[in-house]
DNA sequence: GATGCTATTGAGTGTGCGACCAATAAGCAA
DNA sequence: TTGCTTATTGGTCGCACACTCAATAGCATC
């Protein structure tokens, strides 16, 4: 009889093997970083052989640009998600500042941080990197305009507000790798103190726990990642129709949108 | 005649040539990336073979944590100098915010954010990052300390209003490879405002021009990192004297501290 | 049960990297 | 001038990577 190593071979549909792919890209992404997004790792994982990753990605940067905009979707659905059924929208903004002072966090910090860096180098990570900030930008947007609209923030340019909280979440974040042990207190609130002066909040009001209301306040930035996979596939079907549909030159989406073919 | 490559061999002395070395490694560092610092790169710039560099760093990584800190230094003393003999703090923090919004200072962002990345995988550089971080904090506390001593700043907290005022300014510089056109106005001036905020000084007082008085705008960032190679050797030396001085493990710090050799 | 499509394998190519080591020669000192 | 120290060379090894392509074998369809 044959050894145990090297199982029979399975076959399966183009559409369940690559979102295998994916899923397990996006997550090696957010546990081990993008520079260990490669071939021969995503088919260990699978345990198929790297020319079927490949078969499905013929150039890796597409695979590692994917996996980011999975892992990077996932964990903003959960954060900042777009339906807000269970409470305020001073509820969610306090939920995410709460979210985003925690151990988990980290790892998203990391994330982007990685990819930041590694989109210096490859313009395909760029390209979705830019549209994932866009995106981060207007969901937070949106929901400070909702606080707007109900009265509970105060404030003539949403936009900018929403940057500027993000830009000193990044700012937090940047650190996510090194030590940051004993920061003073106002350095640690510095984006709550952001978003109260830029809403015309009293002070406090967004500090968690209590203005949190009944909000789930624990998140699994792998699992948001596995959840993405079948959003992160649509929105990645819809940025390479519209490229096709504009550009002359539809073969350089192809491979992100293989997944409908 | 022999052929015009492979010139007769220069042997020069370990401290000039291990200068060269780590002054070539910055410059890589600084305009190609932390990950172009290689012992072959290295050794092209500078027309030796790759088992020199290694000779003089047995260790890649710690060649790559050496061209990080000499970079990273020499844009610190540029951007904050030690000595401030042409201005008051208030210029100087002000021509500090006109430096960090520049073109130039793409470069320095560029820089940190790879080393900031890198260094979740390399335990020498992530300790010179943690450094060089600690140095920033230094050097804007005693800049603010100064200005509160002449009365031009007002805040009980100096080291929590410099720290806060550099992770504005990491988040800001967060996008130097992704794309950052048509900020808000408000988003620009946040490292400013901050300042603003955490110092008790009037809207407007920092912003460039006129509030630099007559000191000088411009720097270049490779520049700034050749002429810190004598001052990174002193503190290598120094932090390297230091661990060998407390832990068991001399020949650790060897690597870095083998300039004074 | 036979057939055809194609998902999947297996093997091989070329590149760049760090690390290692013996041989060589530059330049200083006797 | 001679000799010695060691800076410098040249070559080699093993590893990990992406990419290419012909051969193989699931599995659905007829």
């Amino acid at each position: 009889m044959s050894s145990s190593v090297q199982r029979k071979r399975i076959r399966k549909s183009p559409e369940a093997r690559r979102a295998e792919i994916v899923a397990t890209a996006a997550r090696i992404a957010l546990t081990e970083g993008l520079e260990c997004v490669t071939l021969r790792r995503v088919a260990e994982e699978l345990t198929v052989r790297p020319g079927l990753i490949s078969h499905y990605f013929p150039s890796a940067e597409d695979l590692v640009a994917e996996a980011f905009s999975v892992a990077a979707l996932g964990e903003l659905d959960t954060l900042l998600p777009q339906e807000r059924p269970d409470g305020t929208p001073a509820q969610y903004l306090a939920r995410y500042f709460a979210l985003s002072s925690g151990e988990a966090y980290d790892d998203i910090s990391r994330l982007w941080i990685n990819a930041r860096h590694l989109s210096r180098y490859r313009p395909v990570l760029r390209d979705v990197v830019t549209r994932m900030e866009l995106a981060s930008d207007d969901r937070l947007e949106a929901l400070i305009l909702d606080g707007v609209a109900r009265g509970e923030f105060r404030t003539d340019e949403a936009r900018s507000a929403a940057i500027q909280i993000l830009v000193v979440l990044d700012g937090l974040g940047a650190h996510a790798n090194s030590d940051r042990t004993d920061r003073p207190a106002a350095v640690t609130r510095l984006a709550l103190s952001t978003a109260e002066r830029a809403l015309a909040l009293p002070h406090g009001t967004l500090d968690a726990p209590g203005a949190t209301g009944t909000l789930p306040l624990d998140f699994s930035p792998t699992e948001a990642a596995e959840a993405a996979v079948p959003r992160a596939a649509a929105q990645a079907a819809e940025a390479a129709a519209a490229v096709s549909a504009q550009a002359a030159a539809p073969e350089a989406a192809a491979s992100t949108a293989a997944a409908g073919a």
